[in-house]
DNA sequence: ATCTCTATATATCAGTTCGCTATATTCTGA
DNA sequence: TCAGAATATAGCGAACTGATATATAGAGAT
């Protein structure tokens, strides 16, 4: 699966332009998934010529010109096809966890601070996922939820075992002031 | 954080070959950041001539040369550097998820059976990683069992919350056959 | 009043990274 | 005996990100 299927997936809730089919996987699919304006412009082109998605330009007075994407029935039959495939496996690229990794080369104030701001993030995205849970049909309630499960678990290991890595980091950092005084 | 940044990271837990990096990048990263050796190779070539990275031809006997590379004090300098820095956000990738969204378009059976594999791959996750953090350092067992507690949430939130998706695969499947009799 | 920031809208480009392939040897299991 | 996995490096096309360019308009700050 690549951006072009996911812009077959967007457009089949709805006509939109490029800006818009961005908007809207903000909405619905961050948490999950992300695409730039780099890979969606190339995306919408290439599924034009080949015939999966249909483009009508709708000019807008004060606004720079629109084009306004559809799905054409063979674009529907592709999405349908690639959907009903095995979705390839998730694919995650934490830098805090690799920080986390290297605590005792930080200082332990900068874990704790680094530790602070990723609960607070988690939840804030949980705030913001149980809203979007309110919304939306049960498929989109699901995915919203599961992302909020996620989050909640990983705020409350944060907060019961900070301290594995937090305490790694505070006598690495004895050790080096140790040394150090030792010059 | 890129790619180089990584090699430094695994190259100041001890001396390595691109091949081992690698190795030791499923051991103790995967789950949380993977990297290919079309991106290790060119890495270590390009911290070798930054001077962040020295290396040694080994001959083996039976097995290809390997080059192993160790860090040089400029090399920890910049991980230092690095690891001080805000972490960038983590990005995830589920082709899962976004076919759950468009589970209307889907078999019924066809996404009871992507759940089941999915929760049997998180249990198998869970296992692997409870494994893990009986070895290795506290910080090694910190974001193994960072990874655990989500993988267990995960499981858990699909055992309870699947009748969601599957409820609307069925109800769209039912649609379908009564559209395609009245043919 | 002016000025910066955000929003709307499309497009391109350099730099990163992935997955595949090539190359070569050895060991393991069917 | 024969395919496949493991060890080891390297290159390449395709995909994707983040930044930048271009242009207009409204909101809020100073």
């Amino acid at each position: 699966m690549d951006v072009r299927t996911l812009c077959l997936g967007v457009l089949s809730l709805g006509d939109a332009s490029g800006y818009e089919i961005k908007k809207r996987l903000e909405d619905v699919f961050s948490h999950f998934y992300d695409a730039s304006f780099g890979s969606i412009y190339p995306a919408l082109s290439r599924l034009q010529t080949e015939g999966l998605v249909q483009c009508e330009h709708e000019q807008q007075a004060k606004r720079p010109d629109k084009k306004v994407y559809s799905l054409t029935t063979d674009g529907r039959l592709a999405l349908v096809r690639e959907l009903n495939g095995q979705p390839g496996r998730d694919r995650v690229r934490s830098e805090f966890l690799v920080a986390m990794c290297f605590a005792d080369l930080l200082p332990a104030a900068h874990v704790a601070q680094l530790i602070d701001r990723r609960i607070d993030e988690h939840q804030r995205s949980v705030t913001d996922l149980a809203e979007r849970e309110r919304r939306g049909t049960p498929a989109h309630r699901f995915v919203s939820g599961y992302g909020r499960a996620l989050y909640e678990a990983a705020a409350k290991y944060l907060e019961e075992n900070r301290y594995l890595v937090e305490s790694e980091a505070l006598l690495a950092q004895v050790d080096n002031d140790r040394a150090g005084a030792a010059d």
